[in-house]
DNA sequence: TTGAAAGCGCTACCAC
DNA sequence: GTGGTAGCGCTTTCAA
């Protein structure tokens, strides 16, 4: 229907086709500068108020809608907003955030645009999202490195922004730094006295970009201490009870102490299944999840966890607007991840 | 940088603005159309080796990256689909369903991009959607009516499909039918003896879209099965320990035997809250929640539920695909939420 | 107050 | 094989 070229009738507004200003403009009696300076109310130039609602009107009854692309084709920029979509389901605080940024942004009249999963990693990404010519890119996690924030600031981007573990050569950096929340839950279970620890990691491909920095925190919090004899073992699980079951079942061989258990999720998931074993919590092992979520209060003993800060979606928005307006301004980098300890009843 | 009108240097490539096709034709010594030819891989036109390769060299020299508005605004139509990004932090279900459909797109070689906010309701959203010219549209929830239905169409929209309660006047739909999780929950309750069944109704905005349909539902399979003396009261709970516990605590001067939890996180609040208040489950109590998280797993008793089915990202995919390549076929309706109950040991 | 026309970056038709 | 060029829909000078 649109990409059939038009048989040559320039007089026509063919019925069935997408309305053009230029059609507006035939409806209205006008020519398309006048359709442009009314439908954008532009203050440089004044319009007689008859010509203005016939404007209007030819504009409402095509069903009139301007062309995004045409529009910033010729202003040179947009105002989009660009982010990968998010490829693993993402837990509800960082949706909460997503939301909150979207409408933070929104309110200084960018739009946002999550673009979806190519699959590709960052730098090869990053040429897809370059042709969309977004005015800033917001790019969670690692993967996109130097070469791909060149990429996207080569095609116009003003503002590159990663939310990630590291800084980028040439982006702004708002830095979650995971072992922090891994060193938080090492300490306080080597303040409960427990020196034995496993550290729970997904088996769930996708999920390395947070529990590899929560273990590395945790084997920081406890080497760096220079405690003596305390141990630090990593535990592979898969998001399933079967395979909850098999790592209690030999819980005991361990002779752990204590366990981060990377999130609450799969804290609840092992704690459930050392219960279930046996294992009493927190008297044989202390469990400490991560996140904070509802369901940590739901199973009893309550589960402890690691309370995590993240921006609030208006200071993130802020920091893109400015970086927009000033591009050539100094990436700033900045530390956004608080965690804190929520100590309850399992450990 | 990018908006500022280069000064009329035509022969030119100036340094850091945006290289265009122009700039590779220069530097490569060709024309733009051949700079075309080459970078598109245009079979109707053969382009001999030395020259493709001087295209690719200079292509790559300068980083260009094709302009997407450009090249859409030529061609006049696009491959981009276009959804609303959820507002509310969806589960994994969702989240699930989301990125198949994503990937199945992505390799009908279909751009995904997920429209940010406009906080606006459905029809006033579509013109903002309709600017962008997207082959498609998929509209989750209700929110959407015929009007705008109409503007995405007129402004070249190939398929419009929705995803919810009910069908729209011109769009395609995979019906969702949430009464149908009602009404499962509902008869597994009644078959189970109980008949004073109290239906927990989120008191979040934003989740209406699912509660009131499965509210209705057990209303209907309750009244419509002639069930003498059967009844059903809407419990608004809002998702925090106090509200539950305050639920709980006047829970047997509700004189309820039954409990359907809209979905399982609910149902796990809310069935921790009554064991704390001293009500046996089931005994006292049967509770049923809904969705088949994980979670439910892990408490005791266990957490009956029932399942949803979603259809598959590649199901969608399909259609979404037929529908663009065949415009003026009939909008297909289809009926793609299963809902089968898992009994566990909660009910 | 309004209109004519240039040009944003790209592709595809038609000449050479 | 390659180049010239029209034109997609829009905004914005510059003239009238």
């Amino acid at each position: 229907m649109v990409q059939i070229p038009k048989p040559p009738t320039p007089a026509s507004a063919a019925v069935g086709s997408v309305p053009t200003s230029a059609d507006v403009a035939r409806l209205a009696g006008v020519s398309r500068a006048t359709v442009s300076y009314v439908l954008n109310n532009t203050s440089a130039v004044r319009i007689s108020e008859p010509t203005r609602r016939r404007v209007h009107e030819a504009a409402k009854e095509l069903g009139y809608v301007p062309h995004a692309a045409a529009r910033s084709l010729r202003a040179g920029h947009s105002r989009m907003v660009l982010m990968p979509a998010p490829t693993i389901p993402v837990g509800p605080l960082y949706s909460q955030f997503l939301s909150d940024l979207q409408g933070a942004l929104g309110r200084l009249d960018y739009t946002v645009v999550q673009y979806g999963a190519v699959g590709t990693h960052g730098d090869e990404a990053a040429r897809a999202w370059a042709e969309l010519r977004p005015v800033a890119v917001l790019v969670p996690g690692s993967g996109l490195g130097p070469q791909g924030v060149a990429v996207l600031k080569r095609s116009g981007a003003r503002a590159v922004v990663t939310l990630g573990p590291e800084t980028v050569e040439g982006a702004h950096a708002l830095l979650m730094d995971h072992t922090a929340v891994g060193r938080a839950a090492a300490a306080h279970l080597r303040a409960r006295g427990r020196s034995r620890i496993g550290v729970v990691v997904p088996a769930e491909p996708g999920l390395e970009v947070f529990s590899r920095p929560r273990l590395h925190g945790v084997r920081h919090a406890v080497h760096g201490t220079g405690g003596t004899g305390a141990t630090v073992i990593e535990l592979p699980l898969a998001y399933d009870e079967d395979d909850a079951a098999r790592l209690a079942a030999r819980w005991r061989g361990l002779g752990l102490d204590a366990v981060f258990a990377y999130n609450d999720e799969y804290a609840m998931l092992l704690m459930r299944a050392l219960m279930d074993a046996g294992v009493d919590i927190p008297g044989d092992t202390a469990v400490i999840g991560a996140d904070d979520l509802m369901l940590g209060r739901l199973l009893r003993p309550r589960l402890s966890t690691v309370h995590i800060d993240l921006p609030s979606g208006r200071d993130l928005a802020e920091l893109v607007d400015r970086a927009v307006r000033d591009p050539a301004a100094p990436p700033e980098r900045r530390e956004v991840l608080g965690a804190t300890v929520v100590p309850r009843e399992s450990s």
